[in-house]
DNA sequence: TAGTGGATGCTA
DNA sequence: AGCATCCACTAG
């Protein structure tokens, strides 16, 4: 499993380390596990961030232990799910955008299910898929809980050093602030949007 | 391109 | 206080 001392460094390295790590998701006893390939940083400082204006209820998670979630609802219908990074009192964390996961849910919609390895590309649809709100907002990320992360396997590893897998680093996805900095990341081929 | 609801930022 | 505006999204 991955740690919080993992999770306790500068957020543009946990963003690109997190793909092809495994978000692993307990439900109605049931182990839903998915391939992480997109992820976001946003950073101390970084006016995109939630945390940017300081603590506020809402964003307090984000300011919270590293390893722990960040779950926030954004418009009216859609929660995202975020891995909070560096220290205790610093308020940063990666959006995990899209995974790829081993099977779908029993009991899914048909409507949803037709889109299959797609049904979780993408933040908003990501959390749908795994009943994640705001329920889940400041957890630990650890097994025994509902939610955890597992770092690479070695042959996911192994591909990205014979360059098997790419990884892409290009701009975030829907921002008006600091739109510029490069700090989204996705494995090739796997983009959640289409890239630009 | 509309539309969901909560948080935040204005004005008073 | 109250009201307007913003918003890391999605379906169609």
């Amino acid at each position: 499993m991955i740690s919080a001392e993992w999770c306790d460094r500068n957020t543009l390295e946990v963003a690109p380390d997190l793909i092809g790590c495994t978000l692993v998701r307990q439900l109605n006893g049931e182990t839903l596990r998915g391939l992480i390939v997109e992820t976001e940083a946003y950073c101390p400082g970084d006016p995109a961030c939630h945390a940017y204006r300081g603590k506020t209820p809402s964003n307090a998670a984000m300011f919270g232990p590293p390893g722990h979630s960040y779950v926030y609802f954004i418009y009216g219908m859609y929660h995202c799910f975020n891995v909070v990074t560096e220290s205790l009192h610093t308020g940063s964390a990666v959006l995990i955008r899209a995974i790829e996961l081993d099977h779908l849910p029993t009991g899914l919609d048909a409507k949803y299910k037709k889109q299959g390895k797609r049904i979780a590309a993408g933040p908003g649809k990501l959390c749908r898929t795994l009943a994640i709100d705001r329920s889940q907002n400041g957890v630990a990320l650890q097994p025994g809980h509902q939610l955890w992360l597992e770092h690479r396997t070695s042959e996911f590893q192994a591909k990205l050093d014979r360059r098997q897998h790419t990884l892409v680093q290009t701009t975030r996805i829907g921002l008006s602030k600091a739109a510029e900095q490069p700090w989204r990341w996705y494995l090739k081929d796997h983009p959640s949007v289409s890239k630009t």
